[in-house]
DNA sequence: ATCATACTACGATGATACTCGTACGTCAAG
DNA sequence: CTTGACGTACGAGTATCATCGTAGTATGAT
């Protein structure tokens, strides 16, 4: 149980965006979702899932015979967290960059564009 | 020397950053930048540089005694792939969350935001 | 020729990630 | 009370990452 917990592996963010998406969820419901996209065993869920405990990434409700787990940090925070990481990594900070690498591999609608732009305004307003 | 390298771990994106800002590299040059920033052997560059080799992710140019070393993939392209990757295991392929989280990490001033419209306009126009 | 310097090659080590099998406990139905 | 279904705990195997020490080779200066 680390205080602030590590960057999560891509397993372990593979669980927590289904923990995310399901909210407090046993090993069993995570393991059906996973399992759906790539044969996995139950019991690697569950040692993931024990391991990403030790880790600080998810709580543990052991109050249930099925403990029940969800993840310690909120989905956007984590988000912001990666997105930072690599922007440091791998972008020397520029936020355009990254922005632009991420249209260039995705094609973006104009819809989204616009949406981006918003996106833009909105945090213009909540900067002065 | 793999087709398609693999994604670089974060000890080779360290490296890569190198040899993109400084063109070909002998170890000794990627050593002394790598190691005024934190302590490191000589040998520990050689090999991660022997090793990325190995992978695709460098090439290396054995003409002359000291082997010169290039980064295998443009500095952009892989960015790219680092971006679009992250926006897959992590943003649901959302890129507005992906701008969103990087704007919110990093401060992001008007005259950068400005620049970010830019960027939008820019590729906007390449659409169509 | 000898010697110090600079370079590459490579094995070893410890840490972490990921996967799975086995052991074991609990509980309800027969 | 036995059995089967379901649950957790945990050790172990394999792979990858990151680091470094040692060995050996080439080069240039004395």
């Amino acid at each position: 149980m680390r205080a602030n917990p590590p960057r999560p592996t891509d397993a372990e963010l593979e669980i927590l965006c289904v923990l995310w998406s399901r909210g407090p969820s046993t090993v069993r419901d995570v393991h059906e979702v996973i399992a759906a996209r790539k044969p996995t065993q139950y019991t690697t869920v569950l040692k993931q899932l024990q391991v990403m405990s030790e880790k600080g990434l998810v709580r543990r409700d052991e109050s249930q015979r099925s403990h029940v787990y969800q993840a310690a940090r909120p989905r956007d925070w984590t988000r912001q967290q990666l997105a930072g990481d690599l922007l440091q990594r791998a972008f020397e900070g520029s936020t355009g960059s990254l922005v632009m690498g991420a249209l260039s591999v995705q094609k973006t609608s104009k819809r989204e564009l616009a949406e981006l732009r918003r996106v833009l305004d909105e945090y213009e307003k909540g900067l002065k």
